[in-house]
RNA sequence: GCUCCAGUAGUGUAGCCAGGCCAAGCAUAAGAGGCUCUCAAUCUCUCGACUCGGGUUCAAAUCCCGACUGGAGCACCA
């Protein structure tokens, strides 16, 4: 054993850090990384982002060196105000280091500056024409009236554009790309429009904002990022950003895209959620049935079991549908040993059992370590229960079962008797609450409630616990737990 | 329709770049059993996959081509 031990040794080794270090190493690394976490702030973060958290999190942490957290609010129509603190919030739970802070919308002259750079190198053109035509010309790969004007008039008007003196119709700069790319996406794309919604950081002071793709690109390179790993939705913009860097002459960052994951059975569209708050179907944005960050944290999900899920499941190209199954199992590895059990009887039947002695009922508040102690009951002699229903129907005259910890009871066609206390042989184990108990109820993730009964002991707990033969919850208060998963 | 990406068990993945050690590993689910006074935890076993067809090669999950299938994008969201 020994010898084997010291001959192989090192090969044990390798294999186990292959296990740890799931991810694979990315390309071009040269000394420290700087990355970057680049959410809009239409709301507080959901489940899809915290993938793009943890992954970033996971490299810079490997390698040494920056996450910037950028928000990108460069479109004052899609701003929900509070986020920019939930958002930080968000990502300070997930346990995710972030050493700069950044605002997009702080940043309008850097754009503006590298606007009018493009434009007098050619690069970038003022446009008016209508947005059908302007797409009619594209699809054509034909320029527009505008492309080709003087540079100087171009100037002209942008400044008069920002400035706002420009009313008569919605103008936009566009970036020169090559009108014959084989991918029409990539031809000639909008860099800036006029938006004259007022912005909740900046007010009025700006009307022509930047589109996604510009301020992504000048913010990549002014914040020096050498590596930026996002979904592969963003491929055609990856092409689209090339362009900047190469009109400026930039160095590029290390470009990485992983498949996307359809999370089916979620509710992730800010906009959905935020109609749904804003009506009062949903009582806000840690509601049961979304699944932002702030919800599942309440309903009981680990950081750990976000980082856990995020890292196996790679950064696999393909496109993948994202695993309660899985997720929900590694969740139960964390909290299981730190939940202690008690009963809950939803869809109750209260039951006397005939000619039952009084007795104590002593069940332990986690099996495997008698040491946490027990929830411990004295029953009166023909006490009353209450059972769950899906348990006593559809027994047959004479069979019997066991109260979990108290004793056997047996159904003789009418009603319960008393049946002893023989453990010896196999019978199906049941719990159960004591006629009285307190009234509780557990809310599911689809949001429907399971009304019952919860036994008295645990009446005061809160947290994460877990209801025998019923689920793991995360309660609340005296009265009302959330559902978290079997 | 056009551009691009990809196809490993029910699900999530490892392996593919540098072909042989892959009669394909792990997790989860399912089935059986052990332990247990929960349907949890824990342990053992079982089940189950390289999309298809060609090609290159002594050798293909791995390289090339095609088909099929799935996905992303197609312009003033990010």
């Amino acid at each position: 054993m020994d010898l084997a031990k010291e001959k192989y040794g090192d090969i044990l080794v390798v294999e186990k850090k292959r296990e740890e270090h799931h991810l694979p190493d990315l390309k071009n690394v040269r000394g420290k990384v700087v990355m970057r976490l680049a959410p809009s702030p239409s709301g507080p973060l959901h489940l899809g982002h915290s993938r793009m958290l943890i992954l970033n999190d996971e490299y810079v942490k490997r390698y040494g060196g920056d996450l910037i957290l950028r928000i990108e609010d460069t479109n004052p129509n899609n701003i929900y105000p509070q986020a920019y603190e939930m958002i930080q919030e968000d990502v300070r739970w997930l346990d995710v280091n972030f050493t700069k802070f950044i605002i997009q919308s702080e940043r309008m002259e850097i754009y503006y500056g590298r606007a009018k750079e493009l434009i007098e190198m050619g690069k970038a053109y003022i446009c008016k024409c209508k947005v059908e035509d302007f797409k009619k010309d594209l699809i054509a790969s034909r320029a527009c009236p505008h492309r080709d004007l003087p540079t100087n008039l171009m100037l002209e008007q942008f400044e008069e554009i920002v400035n706002g003196e420009d009313r008569d119709i919605s103008p936009v700069l566009v970036i020169k790309t090559d009108l014959h790319h084989p991918n029409p996406a990539v031809r000639d794309w909008i860099a800036f429009r006029v938006i004259e919604t007022p912005h909740p950081h900046t007010g009025r002071k700006y009307r022509f904002y930047p589109l996604m793709n510009f301020s992504v690109a000048i913010d990549d390179h002014e914040l020096r990022l050498t590596h930026v790993i996002r979904g592969m939705d963003h491929l055609n913009n990856t092409e689209r950003q090339r362009y900047i860097f190469k009109y400026f002459r930039w160095e590029v960052p290390e470009y990485f895209h992983y498949g996307l994951i359809n999370i089916g059975d979620a509710i992730l569209s800010t906009t959905t959620m935020r109609k749904g708050i804003e009506a009062g179907e949903f009582v806000g944005w840690d509601d049961v049935r979304l699944a932002t960050l702030l919800a599942l944290r309440r309903r009981g999900y680990q950081k750990e079991t976000f980082r856990k899920y995020w890292i196996d499941s790679g950064l696999n190209d393909v496109n993948s549908d994202f695993s309660w199954e899985i997720f929900n199992s590694m969740n139960r590895q964390f909290i299981d040993h730190g939940a202690d059990r008690y009963f809950f009887i939803h869809n109750p039947v209260l039951v006397k059992i005939e000619g039952s002695p009084e007795s104590i009922g002593k069940i332990p508040l986690y099996p495997n370590e008698p040491d946490r102690g027990f929830r411990q009951y004295s029953v009166e002699s023909d006490q009353e229960f209450y059972l769950q229903k899906l348990d006593i129907k559809d027994l047959k005259k004479g069979e019997t079962l066991r109260l979990k910890d108290l004793y056997n009871i047996q159904f003789n066609g009418e009603q319960w008797e008393y049946a002893g206390n023989d453990t010896s042989i196999r019978r199906k184990i049941i719990h159960w609450v004591k006629k009285d108990s307190p009234e509780f109820e557990v809310i599911k993730p689809d949001g429907t409630k399971d009304h019952g009964f919860i036994e008295e002991r645990g009446v005061h707990t809160r947290g994460i616990l877990q209801f025998e033969r019923y689920s793991f919850v995360n309660k609340i208060s005296d009265s009302y737990a959330l559902y978290l998963h079997k």
